[in-house]
DNA sequence: TGTTGACCCTCCTGTAACGGGAGAGTGCAG
DNA sequence: CTGCACTCTCCCGTTACAGGAGGGTCAACA
């Protein structure tokens, strides 16, 4: 019989964590001297504490380890546990990446830096009109007409406002200044009545979105978009979707004050 | 201006999370009405989340977030993830190879389960004696006697009894059933006087050594290794040592009932 | 003008697996 | 008999929030 401190660096468990185990119902000593309170634990207790250590190393959670231990479900503990761990490891690896992604960008230039996340994208009802346009000028004459459009045709319509989600998603596979093949969407509570130009629909919902906030003038876009994509690529993921940008300041807002337009870009992606 | 049920939304970041993060300095509302205690945030602060939480996807902590906020030593802290996270995913990894191994042997036959755990063996002064046996069985005889010899040599001489430690290290490089070349070690205070045989000497540490406990006579022991063995190739380790078996239990305070006796095997290891 | 319901506040507790430390009792050696 | 090492039981701290209690706020609606 050995008393908890010659057990401990028998076994290289800690005394807390002996003690801990024991609360847990995980490891009782297998003599507990009544008066003084000490406790002794045998020599075949140590493989009780081989199975438990092991278990530990392999990331099972203490209450997983009684389960385990009490012969409930082992399999399916452990199938999951083969599942949690894969995702652990795709996250760690992901963060790995997006830690490099930022050494890298230190050494550059320090001229245009976007934080970039991932996020859900839920799914929405919008009213969406597709259309070409010639110029990214357009936009500014286009969508106000739409807005109108949509007004006169649904007088009680109330777009979302909660928050609100206005946004143009690129159906064009590459980069383009002319001709440029669009879809102004807004966010609704619920369909209206349609017209030629002007449908409802429900886009669905995305998963994983790499998101970067872009602050000023929309001509400096093609950067943000560049250093998103680059991000994507660095990050091992791979773009599953139309990207959006989501207008959030603007000039309906800001006035002509440009500098403090905000844009927030959208790219679906998934990991390989 | 945006109260903070919005501005959750807007950012995807709960509520309870913003709260947190202003109580933390991370992000503190750009007004909060003095009546009512209500937060009011603004769209440039969505920037400013946008960065926490893209540090936050690099695994770091608050923290951290706010020495880098800060501009504190921007560099190193990410240079220290980075090594955090390629650690971590080297855990994982050997969490995940572990748990297969499980998996697999949920499989085979239920015979022999041995449960390997890795850890530390400290460095130890021991006296030792190296030498060629013929068989396993010789142990009983040859190994009483260097007991003696070294207790007749030096009489004052203590054992280390805190906790014991009596080994077997084995130096071929194959498991072998004649002509064994082995060195007996019991580990001692402090050195004493050698004679021919019996020398003292400091066994080094062992970072990791895949590690598990045989309950049973020594005939069996061969199983053991096998299953170590086996545990250490799944777990994608490299044996970088000599094998040790350590006597926990035996013939000596055990007598002759040869299913109480206790032995642990080390293989020292290191990963790839 | 009152009421409802959605929203917000602060404060407290809980999480997982122990580590650290206080204050007090125990066991063995000199 | 006196150290000193060991052990005991509490209690608090860790991280990044989540959940909930109890109570104030705000806008719309009757």
């Amino acid at each position: 019989m050995y008393r908890i401190g010659l057990f401990s660096k028998m076994t290289k468990v800690t005394i807390k964590a002996l003690r801990f185990y024991e609360a847990e119902g995980l490891l009782v000593p297998d003599y507990i001297d009544p008066d003084s309170g000490y406790r002794y634990y045998s020599s075949p207790q140590l493989s009780h504490v081989y199975r438990i250590v092991s278990l530990r190393q392999c990331g099972f959670s203490v209450v997983q380890i009684r389960q385990i231990l009490d012969g409930r479900n082992i399999e399916e503990l452990f199938y999951d546990q083969r599942n949690k761990l894969e995702e652990q490891a795709l996250e760690t690896a992901r963060q790995l990446s997006s830690v490099n992604h930022y050494l890298e960008s230190v050494t550059e230039a320090e001229n245009e830096k976007y934080d970039v996340i991932l996020k859900e994208l839920p799914s929405v009802i919008v009213y969406s009109c597709r259309m070409v346009v010639d110029s990214y000028d357009d936009y500014f004459t286009v969508i106000p007409k739409i807005g109108e459009e949509v007004c006169r045709v649904n007088p009680g319509l109330c777009c979302v406002d909660d928050p609100p989600y206005c946004f143009i998603m690129y159906h064009d596979g590459e980069y383009r200044e002319q001709r440029i093949d669009i879809e102004f969407c807004e966010a609704v509570s619920e369909r209206g009545q349609e017209t030629e130009r002007i449908k409802f629909k429900e886009i669905q919902s995305v998963k994983q979105a790499a998101c970067a906030l872009h602050k000023g003038s929309y001509s400096s876009l093609p950067y943000a978009y560049g250093a998103v994509f680059k991000w994507i690529e660095d990050n091992n993921l791979v773009i599953v979707g139309n990207p959006r940008e989501s207008y959030i300041d603007g000039i309906w807002n800001k006035n002509k004050n440009d500098s403090e337009w905000l844009t927030e870009l959208q790219v679906p992606v998934t990991t390989v």
